[in-house]
DNA sequence: ATTTATAATTTGTCATACAACTTTTAATTG
DNA sequence: CAATTAAAAGTTGTATGACAAATTATAAAT
């Protein structure tokens, strides 16, 4: 029953990154204890601490010399990886940076589905948006079936670097959305999905790239004004 | 003297996502051997084994369920993680779609660099320029350091998202890249550049957003053309 | 047939030992 | 004295064994 078991090894891994990102007790490019002292320290076996170091290595945040120690990342401000977005301090302006984000990136993935979508993909995008619109008319939560509807059509622009960055940073990211969707504005995104959800389908099924890449526009500043 | 040292649980952790990206011995949802039978199929311990889990786990490759067993992340067609980016089949599309992405991304992102950007960041930009100018007439390679200009412009956005995505998709690219520019178009690369980066970092000294955008854009665009 | 208790399966954690590599220190040598 | 070499100390890498904790499958009881 319980969904909420952490294994030591991500609790110490999550532990360490605090270290760093939050108590600046570790600096880039300066090394940790090694793997004896810091297991003792932190009350845990050393096959656990491993465990938690080959996490924090594969995302960048720690690099291993083999016999030498275990470092933070130098170019961790630089920086290497998106997996310190979790650890930036102003939650509301990490939002708002993802919107900005959006509004680059995302009138121009509905342009591209427009022009390249197939007709199961156009299927299936106007499905998600008549079903978020049902969920929507029953006062149910859309956040997921939002985030797969923005997916599709990430999808849709048969680019890879397109439909797989998209997820990845919205996963970095959802910490913060989930914080500032807590400050409510439910009422305002109701009414911007059934509002230009209809219609960024409807430009994609006919071929609308002008259309498409318009109501995405607006979709997304409707969405960063409605952030105040 | 080894800097190609790699430890058993990268190997394994390498061999598993070569069996499910490649082999597609294990499908996604489906589950793994466990880990008693698994490492003794691989050949190395448990405790090594577990390491390499730990690795694809952080990755989003795969999904440890405790007393159940270790599965193949189910939305990993959908997709969950840039990870898998490195077993596309075809590296010369992706490198396209990399650069399409890129066009998307980075003439914005050379505007609001050139609208936000601080007095250091501009000088840390126009100095990079002039060090790959000087790096070309030398003969020398310069990848890196185009990297480094380009990162510099995403710094100088002042906007996180950008900031972070940009490296971390690179590196997800890198292969791919490594592999095509291998089949030799330096000297484009080089007309491209020495044609190019000055009049961005001039266009973001002076403030001028137009202009970044613009120069940016014919600059990527000339780097997508030279692909063929 | 349903519920309950038991067993089997599987991941989680700890402890210990030794191997392999790197860095530091000390000794040797010219 | 300086430079080279050898030893030692420090650190990560790997293997093995044992038991705990959670889940799933099986069997028993009602």
């Amino acid at each position: 029953m319980n969904g909420e078991f952490i294994p030591v090894s991500q609790t110490i891994a999550n532990r360490i990154s605090d270290m760093i990102f939050l108590d600046k007790k570790y600096m880039p490019g300066s090394k940790l204890p090694n793997e004896y002292d810091l297991s003792s320290e932190l009350g845990v076996s050393r096959a656990s601490l491993r465990e938690a170091i080959k996490i924090l290595a594969a995302k960048g945040v720690l690099v291993i010399k083999r016999g030498s120690g275990t470092f933070v990342c130098e170019s961790l401000d630089e920086n290497d990886d998106i997996y310190g977005m979790k650890y930036l301090e102003d939650k509301k302006k990490l939002v708002k940076h993802w919107f900005e984000f959006r509004l680059i990136l995302e009138p121009k993935s509905a342009r591209l589905a427009a022009e390249n979508a197939d007709e199961k993909q156009i299927e299936e995008i106007c499905f998600m948006s008549e079903r978020i619109i049902e969920l929507i008319k029953n006062g149910k939560p859309f956040t997921k079936e939002d985030q797969q509807f923005h997916a599709l059509i990430a999808k849709a622009t048969k680019n890879d670097v397109i439909k797989l960055t998209m997820p990845s940073i919205e996963s970095a990211v959802s910490d913060a959305i989930q914080t500032s969707s807590k400050t409510g504005h439910s009422e305002k995104s109701n009414e911007n999905a059934l509002l230009y959800h209809p219609s960024i389908a409807r430009f994609i099924k006919y071929r609308d790239g002008d259309g498409a890449e318009m109501a995405m526009r607006f979709h997304i500043l409707r969405g960063l004004k409605d952030l105040e």
